[in-house]
DNA sequence: ATTGCGATTTATAACGATATAATTACGGTC
DNA sequence: GACCGTAATTATATCGTTATAAATCGCAAT
């Protein structure tokens, strides 16, 4: 075909589009764009898909009139012929409330999945069904290309279910697992052990850490930093117990406020939550102990709120953004294709 | 588990699924569902949507057997077929990082939508395109059988748009406009009010106020509020000026700071948001100004963050996840059939 | 027996995309 | 000019569902 041709059936295309867009207000398929091109259907997907058999010049020609006139694949239409959803699954436990945990996760995976087709899908598990119900849910009906979920366990059982069949997933903390699985997860031991460092330093001589439930990887790792730093500073020390970080802050504070008023009280915190933090100050407070002197404290800090908190207390930075931004484009790498498990693990450092 | 007893789980999953290719353990259809029973797939289509045309006990056969194999409509197929795609949208502005703001309504949503066909997808909306865009792309396309979203502003672009095409939709917030339209609101004028009259009774000679950028309607509501209470009570009052709820807390904590430190200082907030309220009670630290005696404060509540906050703070609720849950409702309601407008709109009360 | 009718069930055709197989066009070779 | 191979395009079938139209059945009325 010369070039003069497909000048001319440009033009005639072009014509073509005039008359028809005051036909159809209705929403442009690969019908229309094949109609105002004059080429079969098929050649316009495979030119859309830049299909090597297909003409440089007709995949230019197509591509243009496509975006003149808005054209959009439609995605019911894709998901059903290719079984692919476009779709990740962000499984959340209404549990974690902690503030802006959620939201920052989302902001980053948002900004990961940002230029892509991929769309973010909220599925919430609720608890009064087994933590793996949405998982195989989700797995099994395909309701998603890949899965991102947090608070994993040592012998997490949506890691084997999911690894055992080969489905794309990422997850927030890491199993104790034989196999290799992908994650993003915060260095938590190094956590702990440094603000236990940080509050020795400062003159603690009891220390006292409040763990997230027993059942999630990071408690241990934190409970092992602990465990380390008191050890080798040969330090008092005391595991919270009865409260974790998921328990109501109210109860948090309860039990921190009966803590200090009995003798031998620790005069050293360390919080893995912000509001667990907010809790030992307020139970301080409420005995009129000062803060960096009868009582010190170190947090972990996920959003700028300690900044505005007096008096100013000693964090440790974990960015829950660029984990979930990290969670999406790993997930996106395992997605595109089976990517070595060891590109799509991270450790965040403190 | 051992590395290899993983291995050999998967290659055993590996090899069921590719015999299940057309067994009993393959994804089951309409069509499984037909031959089971032995009838046509239009027909057990038919008895699963309860058509009364097809006879109670085929319809009670179907049903029995779709439960007993696990069926379940492929999503794609149906929004291919009918146009509806069981999606509600709700568009997020990044910049509503007031740390629970997003998961409580997220939370309150998700309930909603509970036992429902509707999935949530989170449509962020960046901040370099125009604020109606992710909207108008989302009607556009179909992607979603309604749209949810927050910060509504006096005359809102992307009420007129939803409203003029008639397509289902629930802001968190009200215009000004003219037309009713579905919304949630708070009631921020009795807010402000309340938060004044509570100010002023304790002794405060001079409020102070952070409002939201102005282009908010709430934030017409809150200063509306505001000033009657002053007006009635002909205290001093003022606005604060170049910063808003909106501005980076280390801005509002600075800007509050330096008006702490000027002559004719207000010594009663009002504060709409937690974040900046803890600005201003880190602000009075640092002049090492008593509150509840040197200043006042009244905050907006929207989470237990504040029941640990010491001194402790005078607030007024807003219930953030209510109102995601009655967001839910109203636009099922709405999509549902076009429920007249007057019944899709909630105002909470302080 | 034939017709008609209501009650059920079934066949067919779409929705919009893509994978597979088939077709056409074109230049070069003998 | 017939033949071939490559490049480019097109036809057909299909994903799983539902809307529409058509068909079947049993039974009563004629």
């Amino acid at each position: 075909m010369s070039l003069d041709d497909l000048k001319e059936k440009g033009r005639r295309a072009k014509s073509e589009r005039l008359v028809a867009r005051s036909g159809a207000d209705a929403k442009p398929t690969l019908k229309t764009v094949a109609e105002l091109t004059g080429l079969a259907v098929t050649t316009v997907s495979r030119a859309l898909a830049d299909a090597p058999q297909i003409a440089l010049e007709t995949r230019q020609r197509v591509r243009q009139v496509a975006a003149d006139i808005g054209y959009l694949p439609d995605r019911a239409a894709q998901r059903l012929r290719t079984g692919r959803t476009n779709v990740i699954s962000l499984v959340l436990d209404p549990h974690e409330e902690i503030l802006g945990y959620a939201t920052s996760m989302i902001n980053g995976l948002t900004e990961a999945l940002r230029g892509t087709a991929y769309h973010l899908v909220i599925t919430p598990h609720f608890s009064d069904t087994p933590q793996i119900e949405p998982v195989r849910h989700i797995m099994r009906n395909r309701m998603a290309d890949g899965i991102v979920f947090t608070r994993t366990e040592p012998g997490d059982e949506r890691v084997k279910l999911l690894m055992e069949n080969n489905f794309p997933f990422i997850c927030h903390g890491r199993t104790e697992l034989a196999t290799a699985h992908p994650y993003v997860d915060y260095d938590n031991y190094s956590f702990a052990y440094q603000a236990a460092k940080k509050l020795i330093a400062a003159g603690a001589s009891k220390l006292s850490i409040i763990l997230p439930p027993e059942r999630f990887t990071f408690a241990h790792h934190l409970k092992h930093g602990f465990m380390t730093a008191v050890r080798e500073e040969g330090v008092g020390f005391e595991i919270a117990k009865g409260v974790t970080l998921d328990s109501k802050s109210d109860d948090i504070r309860d039990y921190v406020f009966r803590r200090m008023g009995e003798p031998e009280r620790p005069d050293g915190y360390i919080c893995g939550g912000e509001v667990s933090a907010l809790a030992v100050m307020a139970s301080a407070y409420d005995h009129s102990l000062e803060l960096g002197r009868d009582i010190r404290l170190v947090a972990k800090q996920t959003s700028g709120l300690f900044d505005q908190i007096r008096p100013r207390v000693e964090t440790i930075y974990e960015d829950l953004t660029e984990a979930g931004f990290l969670m999406g484009k790993l997930l996106l790498k395992r997605i595109g294709g089976p990517a070595p498990i060891h590109e799509l693990q991270a450790l965040q450092t403190v």
